[in-house]
DNA sequence: GGCATAATGTGAACACCAGTCACATCAGGT
DNA sequence: ACCTGATGTGACTGGTGTTCACATTATGCC
């Protein structure tokens, strides 16, 4: 068989003469690592398979090995979003110390909620992705999970006498609420560019506090 | 010139036979008006501009004569939504009446928020579009606003003594944060599908009344 | 070791999309 | 009556997700 240029298996020699070993390795890792890099630049809308394909160096229908539709990918890097996220929030609640531990509960709790939507105004697109709408879901529970460090941070006011255990059930959500909410807002289409938030992220999370109490 | 199928011209000669005008009259209207129904049955992602054109029964082309991308008609689906969103809001006020002035600002103000969630819930795309992170920005402000309505609100139950004056500032913020993290919060892909959130819904609303007091 | 088989990667092809261009049609002012 | 600007047209470019038959390689079983 002649080494024809339009033979269909010239790939193939190619690779040899390249050392380029035919099977990548790690395809998936390496795609969902490339789309967490397009997604933190262009959003989820910038995300193309054909461009990942092409950075990691594989051909387009190759990425349909590892995941079912662009859909299936756009989950997997939500999920690592959230994920992101949840870590900055232990980061966070870590910095803080001191032995008053009825204070440092309120404190840490603050700081999360703070570090919560620094995140959302320093990776908007990130952000976004972590709770785009989706029409698959996520397969595996997240690991870290923001909620679960949320409840831990109430859960550890209540222990210090900082908030009634009445509101035991409700705070988690309320909470959620404010700090998601003020989060969307100033990364949103509404709230006008380049224009600080800082007072209406110290209000809504010191109204949140006031309102566990 | 022979009337000859491959002509050029002969979509206008076939125009002819089917009255139907060259030019469309209100095309820009038609186009946003498909578009929300669009969005409304299928998101953002939905959208397609051949498509539109196809429904309204104009060329691909045509579109950028009235929109110069896609971008921008996203952008004026999203204040069209917005706009219905306002307008749900203040339905929901109007709806609430009665003689005391301090009772009925407090339950117009709750009556508001409800009416925002439960927009979202119940057209989780239009409130998607409503906040979409967009390139372009609106040109005109929305009328109504969802804001104005908002702002309103709380004025009358400062007027009403039911809200303290030293709040006014940061209030509205508040508020707004509370009702519109719950809603995203539902409407994303965390929550799981199906399962109702009207407990979570009603803490937060009671929330935000006792943190504004 | 040898070998079937599953896993993984390949190019070609299909249908769709946004956006541009030269050209066609028409409405309104001079 | 005619010119000019607004609006609509098809053809085209370059991009996309997805599927297909086929090529290559890893893996477990004898």
């Amino acid at each position: 068989m002649p080494n024809d240029v339009n033979d269909v298996n010239m790939y193939g020699r190619l690779v040899d003469m390249l050392d380029k070993p035919y099977h990548h390795g790690s395809l998936e890792e390496a795609l969902v690592g490339a789309a967490m890099n397009v997604v933190e630049d262009m959003g989820i809308a910038g995300l193309s398979l054909r461009d990942l394909a092409r950075t990691v160096g594989v051909s387009p229908s190759a990425t349909y090995r590892h995941f079912p539709s662009r859909e299936h990918l756009v989950m997997r890097v939500s999920q690592r979003s959230r994920e992101a996220l949840a870590r900055t929030l232990l980061v966070a609640r870590d910095g803080i110390v001191g032995n008053n531990t009825k204070r440092r509960s309120v404190e840490r709790f603050e700081a999360i909620g703070r570090a919560y939507v620094q995140f959302a105004v320093d990776q908007p697109t990130l952000f976004e992705a972590a709770f785009a709408r989706c029409e698959v879901g996520p397969t595996t529970p997240d690991d870290p999970s923001a909620w679960s460090v949320l409840v831990d941070s109430i859960e550890q006011m209540i222990s210090a006498g900082a908030v009634p255990p009445s509101r035991r059930k409700e705070a988690p959500m309320i909470a959620w609420s404010g700090v998601h909410g003020i989060s969307t807002i100033v990364t949103s289409s509404i709230w006008p560019a380049g224009v600080s938030a800082d007072e209406e992220i110290n209000a809504v999370i010191a109204s949140l506090t006031r309102s566990l109490r």
